[in-house]
This record gives structure tokens, sequence and C-alpha cells, in this order.
RNA sequence: GGGCGAUUAGCUCAGGUGGUUAGAGCGCAUCCCUGAUAAGGAUGAGGUCCGAGGUUCGAGUCCUCGAUCGCCCA
């Protein structure tokens, strides 16, 4: 190729591969210098609004894999709609509160034990390292971020433990409170009385342990009937002294039994035999669990000294009988079951150990015992006063700490709720205003929580957190909602101090006489997260408008895991505050799996670091597999060689086509071809036209649904009939003798397929069409925008949709494909030409398969098309007798009915057959009634042809070759030949050459016969002339051929 | 223990409201095509649509039960 710059004339050359990591760097580098993203901004900033929330990650962790998967979906509707002209506002956010931070810290200093922390480290210290710790990957955030081309607004990015956030959620709590909806109430936690803390559900987890407990049958003798007992079973005896009621099973049966002692106890019937084993029993009465209810009974311990009723039977569908007896001891202040049916049941919360894990003062059969040292005397008491029915062991699974071995309590603490149940009808209502995707989420796992909806516990009893900005005098409470405020009630100014934990402990005031200081508690972080439609623009104290206009959002997305996340953060705010939704549309993504659908973990060792991917097939292969892979709900199973094939249809076909185009467009210099009118265009131009039109609207449509799945594969579907059937049919109208007009029509079209995609596919894979885009159209017009991402989205133009093209390729192609599978039967190659194709359409199609009869000519390398309306002449059918079934009917006669079928009009029964109708058949005067499936019907090509069939369509090829054609196929063997020659001798597409071909048998003929045609074909510029000394010389069985360039003649304008 | 989701070719995945013979890509085999293409095309092998019942003229699709895996919640 000339190195000869032209001006607005030669497109910049895409090189031979796409080398897609370094070529991405220097698209961001690109990016950077121009400050695109920037003016993506800034260019549509008086657009109409798109609103997109970012969920805020803690930077306190590197970022992985799965933060790719959802930035990708994150990246791709925001781009999408910024190329529509909507103004998407994209803030970065940072959650930097939290259990998982202070754990982080906790694992630095090695100390768990939160008042050890207290007294050695100090509230200011450990907050100060929660604070240094929360930005401690911030850098690899930003990296990863960038370099998988996610725009994002990360300098500006709202961070939680802001003044300003802070404010904005003191005042969301404000409302909260002012409307009676922050309401204290006991909680039950799992809770390490050794080091005082409040363990974190994964803690739990990680502390589960075989042991004995005991199992214990205890008596509660009927208070009006003490000869007759409630038997219940409980593996924690030293929550007896808590007991406050006995809980049944409403719908389960059970019974009361009499022994030989007289003794009668109740129990669930179907565990009688269990519990009483050999013993023989009488089973005196039935009843049903709802029966038992209200029945009082006497309990064995009653140090409770508050207010309400108790000891009573009451019905609850969390009883089991799979073990035990059907009755369950309730100590509402030691278990989640217990408390809930405590609070519906106005039952008081006693509890009968302290904070410290020892059994309370007053509870005299234990005092001072810590909690697990009670059972023994507590056991021994029950014995002692014939209440012990039965004490045995029990090996269970039961969580220990952690940190300290110990047996974890389950514990009624205080805490802060919202009320979030009395919203439940609003949030299920507003909840049907989302679009899910997947839909499932709506009423499954989303509206199924909605449904079972639990008040929303706020407080934690933590360090590092939004302060609970509630001040008490030890009996009246006081919510602050701002810091004007804070700072009235203070007499002084606070604007400018630290609104954490300790320095906020130490604000005061006084009010009546009295002081009011702080309570001890943070709020929930999943609280911040969920506040930062309003947070984020220290709404209302600024930004109102902003506020109004950006709320609620158009589209979030996360993954699975957010479902009782900031999904339910974001949409319970709102609900409570705004009776609105918080978003419109939420995609919800899988989780991201190794290959072998392992979920990826740091002691598997099985995780896969993004920039693997990005530095061997590049970021975006990687969005590419993530947004079109599969669909978005599903679990992601990654690895880089899936990832690389998942990207080869762009990668591969799109970049070859376009190399192809500039390749010759260059050759031409034909610059950015001009337009040409439709009517001026060919069929197969009109053809890819009305697919490109077709899938601007297809993809548009898809993604306004949010579908990136099948946008990506009608895009993938488009190139690979843009590259593998337009391409190639049309590649001589590029760079043989065509007309100018045709040519510019082809050039001018295949142009428009390309920058169609560019645009198409940039959402998708920014950095692909970013490269297509700077050389298709900014090397060749200086005035277009300068990124890909500057220019708009493509227009579907209504006047190049032709459904009627689309059919009639669609039936050419069925034609061709055909037609070469009879070629494949007939073991006849493509290049040798045959004389006749007979093609039989489908029914509706003969016009169609007429419209583009030329390209079925040259595809199937034939003479003559001819359009027939029946297959007859180029088929023979052989008629057999169904032997099984005729067989038994016809006996010895068979062999008439065998003649009587040979003597048959095969073309009329074969017919008849296919249509499902019988037939008679008659030999030596006898006739035979056939059914359709009395006849074997064997087909076979007539003779000089072959057939094959497919789709509906039948093509039959004359397979009859005279002299002609074989030498003509014979010379297409030649110029094949030669081309591999010139290949194999290094030669460029447009190099000349000199060639001389020592032709043996028919060869030689073929050589004088098609002479011009093989030279035209090779760019000879003389065949067997005088003598030249050849650069490359083959021989084969035929022929044998040498070649030199034709020194100084090129093929060129 | 409860809820939700998944299970379709060797692999990765599609398969609105039930409807002919369950598809695509990759991989494999054979053949073909090719001066843009490390590509492409044709044919073939490869399927108990996780299993068992049920509804229906008809089930990959709907219902029930079960298995395995995953997530969430206890």
């Amino acid at each position: 190729m000339k190195e000869r710059k032209v001006e607005g004339r030669l497109f910049a050359p895409f090189p031979d591969h796409p080398d897609t990591p370094s070529r991405e760097l220097e698209i961001l580098d690109l990016w950077n210098r121009e400050r695109v993203f920037e003016r993506t901004l800034e260019q549509t900033v008086d657009g109409p609004r798109f609103t997109f929330y970012e969920g805020p990650p803690t930077a306190n962790g590197r970022p992985g894999v799965h933060h790719v998967l959802t930035r990708t979906f994150k990246d791709l509707f925001p781009r999408f709609w910024t190329m529509r002209g909507y103004f998407v506002r994209r803030q970065g956010g940072w959650d930097t509160h939290g259990l998982p931070v202070e754990h982080e810290v906790e694992r630095e200093l090695g100390i768990f034990d939160k008042s050890r922390l207290e007294r050695e480290v100090g509230v200011a210290e450990f907050n100060r390292r929660c604070r240094e710790s929360v930005f401690r990957y911030v850098d690899e955030w930003n990296r990863l971020t960038q370099r998988m081309g996610y725009w994002i607004d990360l300098q500006g990015a709202y961070i939680t433990l802001s003044n300003d956030y802070i404010e904005s959620v003191w005042w969301l709590l404000k409302l909260l409170w002012d409307r009676g909806l922050v309401q204290q109430d006991y909680k039950v936690v799992p809770y390490d009385p050794r080091i005082g803390a409040t363990l974190s559900d994964h803690e739990v987890a990680q502390g589960y342990r075989d042991v004995d407990d005991p199992s214990v049958f205890v008596r509660f003798r009927l208070r009006d009937d003490p000869r007759t007992s409630l038997l219940a079973w409980t593996t924690t005896p030293w929550t007896l002294p808590a007991n406050m009621a006995l809980a049944v099973h409403p719908e389960v049966d059970y019974c009361i039994v009499e022994r030989a002692s007289s003794e009668r106890i109740i129990l669930a019937e179907q565990l009688v035999g269990p519990v009483f084993r050999e013993e023989p029993v009488a089973v005196i009465r039935r009843m049903r669990g709802a029966d038992l209810a209200g029945m009082r009974y006497v309990s064995p311990y009653d140090y409770c000294t508050m207010q309400g009723d108790r000891h009573y039977v009451i019905p609850a569908r969390f009883v089991t009988t799979d073990a035990g007896t059907g009755i369950v001891h309730i100590a509402p202040a030691y278990g989640a079951d217990d408390l809930t049916l405590a609070k519906s049941n106005n039952l008081p919360v006693y509890h009968s150990v302290d904070l410290g894990g020892h059994v309370v003062e007053n509870v005299l059969v234990a005092a001072g015992l810590f909690f697990k040292e009670a059972d023994g005397p507590i056991m021994a008491d029950l014995e002692a006063r014939q209440l012990l029915f039965r004490a045995e062991t029990y090996r269970h699974s039961y969580p220990f700490g952690w940190r300290t071995g110990d047996p974890l309590l389950y514990f009624a603490k205080t805490a802060w709720f919202i009320r979030t149940t009395a919203f439940r009808a609003q949030l299920l209502a507003n909840n049907d205003a989302v679009n899910w995707f997947p839909e499932s989420i709506k009423h499954g796992r989303f509206g199924d929580w909605l449904e079972n909806n639990v008040d929303w516990a706020l407080s934690r009893e933590r360090f590092w957190g939004t302060p609970l900005p509630l001040w008490t005098d030890g009996k009246e409470f006081v919510c602050v909602g701002s810091l004007d405020e804070l700072s009235t009630l203070c007499g002084r100014d606070l604007r400018g101090m630290d609104l954490h934990r300790p320095s906020i402990d130490g604000v005061t005031f006084m009010r009546d006489g009295r002081e009011y200081r702080r309570v001890p508690e943070v709020i929930d972080a999943w609280f911040d997260s969920g506040a930062m439609p309003y947070a984020q623009w220290h709404y209302p104290f600024e930004n109102t408008a902003h506020f109004d206009e950006s709320f609620p959002a158009d589209f979030i997305c996360e993954g699975l895991d957010q479902t009782r996340g900031w999904f339910y953060s974001l949409h319970a705010i709102a609900t409570l505050l705004f009776d609105s939704p918080a978003f419109r549309n939420a995609i919800v993504l899988g989780l991201v799996v190794d290959a072998s659908g392992e979920k990826m973990s740091k002691s598997k060792g099985n995780v896969l670091d993004p920039y693997a991917i990005f530095e061997t097939v590049g970021a975006d292969a990687l969005r590419w597999y993530f947004l079109t892979g599969s669909s978005p709900g599903v679990s992601k199973k990654i690895s880089v060689e899936q990832i690389g094939e998942a990207a080869r249809v762009l990668m591969g076909t799109l970049w070859n086509t376009c190399i192809f185009f500039v390749l010759y467009a260059n050759a031409d210099e034909v610059g950015a071809p001009p337009d040409v009118p439709l009517q001026e265009r060919s069929d197969i131009d009109r053809w890819v036209l009305a697919r490109l039109h077709g899938l601007i609207s297809f993809v548009t449509g898809a993604l306004e649904k949010y579908d990136a799945q099948n946008a990506g594969r009608a895009i993938e579907s488009f190139i690979d009939d843009l590259s593998n059937w337009y391409v190639r049919l049309s590649r001589d109208r590029f760079w043989g003798n065509t007309p100018a007009s045709d040519k510019a029509a082809a050039y001018r079209t295949l142009y428009e397929c390309l920058t169609g995609v560019t645009l198409l596919i940039a959402p998708f894979v920014p950095f692909l069409a970013e490269s297509l885009y700077q050389r298709l159209v900014r090397s060749v017009a200086a005035d277009a925008p300068q990124s890909v991402h500057l220019a708009r989205w493509p227009q579907a133009r209504d006047e190049c949709k032709d459904a009627e093209v689309i059919a009639a390729m669609s039936a050419a192609r069925s034609v061709v494909e055909v037609g070469r599978k009879a070629r494949a039967l007939a073991k006849l190659k493509t290049r040798q030409p045959l004389r006749a194709a007979h093609v039989r359409p489908r029914d509706a199609d003969a016009a169609a398969v007429q419209r583009f009869a030329d390209l079925i000519l040259e595809e199937l390398n034939v003479k003559e098309l001819n359009i027939t309306g029946s297959d007859s002449e180029f088929i023979d059918y052989g008629l057999r007798p169904n032997l099984p079934l005729l067989g038994p009917r016809f006996g010895a006669k068979i062999t008439a009915v065998r003649a009587a079928l040979a003597a048959a009009d095969s073309r009329a029964v074969a017919a008849a057959v296919s249509r499902g109708e019988p037939v008679n058949v008659s030999a030596d005067g006898e006739t035979f009634f056939l059914n359709p499936t009395d006849i074997l019907v064997d087909s076979q090509s007539a003779r000089g042809f072959v057939f094959a069939q497919g789709d509906g369509v039948l093509v039959a090829l004359d397979t009859r070759l005279d002299g002609s054609l074989v030498l003509e196929g014979l010379a297409r063997e030649i110029v094949r030949a030669v081309q591999e020659a010139r290949k194999a001798a290094g030669l460029e597409v447009s190099d000349r050459i000199r060639l001389r071909i020592e032709g043996r048998g028919e060869a030689s003929a073929a050589v004088d016969a098609w002479r011009d045609y093989i030279g035209g074909e090779t760019l000879a510029v003389e065949i067997n002339g005088p003598p030249f000394a050849p650069s490359f010389e083959t021989d084969g069985e035929d022929w044998r051929i040498a070649l030199a360039p034709a020194d100084g003649l090129r093929r060129g304008p």
C-alpha cells in the first residue's frame, strides 16, 4: 500500500489484529486527554433527565470481578441515554460506615472485646482508624473503574461519613420520629457476654460447633389440676426462670395420656411413642393444639415481678414436632421466636440473666452463676420438686463466640426500630410500580420480603456509624434533625465539628433544668445507603431543585445480595417518607462464579483477578460477555477462555470487515463515501440497509426495556450477516471492474453499516466502538464529534426498512444453502461450473428467488437458473411393500402386490403417499387397496441430476458436464492455485505479476481458453510471455506455476 | 427449618401467553469455500429438557412431590 497521505481521503488503517489490551489503554488516554466523559455531560446538560443512582461500595476491600459485572450494567444504560441526548448525572458514592469497617480495624488491632477497645484504644482512636480504613483501597477502585471504562464521577462522590451526608440522614430520621415511627423495643441478638459484644450473622455462622447440651423434659402443672402436666422440652434449662408461656401448634393433634402412676401428661400425640418409649400409657383424651390455648399452668419459677399476664398456653406456628413434646417453653428474653410471641401477646420480657451473662440476684435457685453453669442447679432443683420428667443429653449444633469460645447468649436487648410494618401495604403498592429485571424478583424475593416485613432494627451498639440523633434526660427523648437545631439547643455553633463519636457524645444541653445526653447507639449503615437519594444532595438543606428532578431514579442496578440490603433501604425510606418508590427500574444481577460454578472465595483460591482478563482479552470482552452472555439474573460462570470466545464476533468478524472496507476504500481513495439515493442502490444494498435499520429499531427498543442480552445478540447476528453474506457476495464490487456508480453504492452501503454498528455497540463496548469510530469517521471527517461517545445515537430510517427484500433474501439464501447441499451430495466442488440449477421454491417465493437470481447463479456457480413448480423430472421414486404390515395381510399374494407396485406409476403413488392418501394398485387383473403406511417410498435423483431439499425448497443441479464446463472449472482451479502462489510469494493484493503456467493435459487447454480471465483475476500483466526470473515457483500434478512481480506496475487509479 | 432461583447437547447458554421433528455458539468428525478474515459454509455424531406423578387432544413450558446446587432468612 502506498504511503501517500491524501487529507480526508484515507482512513486510518486497521491493524491486522485488534491488540485489545494496549488499544484499550490508548483509548483511555484519548478519553482523558479530551475530557470526553465530562464533555458528554456538558453537551447534554440542557437535555431531558435520566436518573441513575450509584449504590455505594465500601473501599476498605479490593474490588473484584463481580464489581465489574454490576458496573458494566451501570455503565451501559447511562451511556445509551446520554447518546440519545439525555443528561445522565453519574455521581459516585462511598459507603463508609458499618460493622465490616469496624471488624477490619479490630483485626488490625487484634482486640475484639468491645469494653477492652473502649478502655485500651478509646473510641476516638478507634474511629480515626475506621475513617482511615474506609478509603484504604480507594486508589484500586479508581483504577478498576477507569480501566473497565465505567464512567462515573468519583471526584464528586458522596461520602456517607461527611457532615452534610449525616445531617441529611438526621433530617430523615427526625421526619420518621415526628411521625412516631421510631420506637424503642426489644430485639433478640446473638451476644457474647464475656466481651459484651453483639455478633454479626457472619460471625455467628463461623462459630457453630456440635456440642452435648442437656435435654430436659419438664412438667408444667396445670393450675386447676395439679395431677396433670403440660410436658415441655428444652435444651436450655437456664432459661426456665424466665419462662412466661408455653407454645403449641394450633393444628397439631395433642393428647392427654395417663401413666400407671395415674399421673396425666399433655403432649403432641405423635410424640407419645418417642417420649414414653416402652412405658405403657393410656391416651385418655385427644384435642387440637388450638383447644389448649389459654390453658393456665404453674410455672416452676416465678421470680419476675413485672406486670402482665403470663403462664398460659399460646398457639404458635413455629412449633414443630420433630423432637421434644410439641410443647415449647417460651422465654421472651432469650429467643427470637419467643420474643415475637411475647410482643404479640404482651408477655413481660423478663431477664433472669444479665448482660454480663450471670444469673440475676433474685433468681435464688442459681443466683450469680454464669448462665451455662445454672443448668445443673436448676435441673437438680426441678428433680427435687418432681418437676423433672427426664434429663438426658442432646447433641446438636450451637454457636459459640469465635473470639472467646463461650457459648453465645441469645439475648433480648433494647433497640430502636423503624415501624416499617405499619407501611406494609404502601411498601407493596410502591413495589408494584417498579420494573424488576428479572421480573421474578418483584413478587418473589423482594415481594415476599415485604409481605413478611418486620420492623427495621435501626440502632447498633457500636462506635463507627452515623450517630443516632436522640438526646435524653433519662426519661424524655429529643430527636435532632439538623445541625442548626442542635446548635440552638446547645447554644453554640456546632458547624465544623466532627459529628461522629466520641465528639458528638460530648454535646449535651439543658432543657427544663435537666441535662440531655445523646443515646449511645449509632445507626444501621443500611439506612445511610438508603438515604442516598436525599443525602447525596445534602437535601433539604441544599439543592432542593436538583433533588426534585432526580427522584425517583429511572434506573439502579446491583447484585442479588442487595435485595434485602440497598434495594430495601432505598424502597423503605422512600415509601415511609415520600410514599413513592425510590427507583422505577432495577436490574438485579446474579453472582459471579468460577468456570465450574463454584462461588469465588479467597479460601478456595479461585478468585479471578479482573486484570487477568483486562490484560489478555480486554475490558470490552468482559463487558460483552456480562451483558450478552446470559440473562442478567443468572449466575455468571467466568473464565478467560469463555470471555475471549464471547467477543469473537466483535474482535474478529467486525474488525475484519472494517479491515476489508478500509483496505479497498483507501486503495480507491474514496474517503467518507458520499450518500447514494436509495433507488440507485442494488437489491443486496437495500437488503443490508433494511437489516441495519431494523437492527437500530430493535436495539433501541431492547435497551429501552433494559434488555441488553437480546440487543447484543441482534447486533452479533447483524455483524454475521454483514460479513458473511453482504461483504462476501459484494466483494468484487469493491475491487473488480465495477461501474463507478455501483461501486459508490457499495462503499456507501458498507460504510453506513459499519458506522451504524459502531454507534450501536458504543454503550456496550466503549473501547472497540471508539477504535472503529476514530478510524472510520474521525480520520476522514475532521468536523465529526471527537469521540463516538459524543455522537448521537442512530435513528432508524423507515424508508430503509423493507420487509419484502428481507424475505426475498431469506428465500434466496435458502436456495443457495440447499444448492450447496446438493453440490456436496454430488461431490462437485463449487469451482466446477454447472450448466443449470432447477429450483422449486416455496409457493410464495418464486418472485423472491428470481429477484436474487444473479446472486444465486454466482453462489452456486451455475450458468442458468430455472424456477419450476414441479420437481418430478429430477426425482425417481422407487416403491417397496412394507412387508411387516402387508405380509400378514396378503400372505402368498405378496408377490402380486410387489408386481403391482412395480408396475404402478411411481410418481403418482409417491405423491399420494406424501399426501397421506390410500392408493389402488393392480397386477394380473387384481387390484389391491393400500394405505399410505403400507408403501415405502424411496427417492433418488433422476439421471443427470442431483437434488437436495430443505426449508421447503428443492434444488436440483444438472450435473452433466461438457468439455467447456470442465475447462472453465480447471481455469478456476488454476486461478485459485495462482492466488495461493501470490500469497505464498508475499505479494500485496494489488501487486501485478508476470506469470508462467505450464499446463499438462486439459489444463493446458484451459490456460489457452481462459487466458484473459486468469490474467484478470490474478493481476498478471502477461502469461507465458518473455522469459523472466521467477520469484516464486510451485509444481502441481496438473500444472507448474512461476511468477514474479511486474516492477512498477501496480493496480491503482 | 422457611422463602426464592436454577437444573435443556461434551462446554456456555436461548427457548412470550402450552402446539409440528427442542435451538444457537464453541468443541469434535467429514467435506467445501476463501487474496478482508487466526475467518466462513454444509453435513454428521451428540438430548431421559434433573426425577416421579398429574392436568391436557397435546407439557421443556402448567400443577404436586422429590433430588441436587446456589442465594436470602431463621
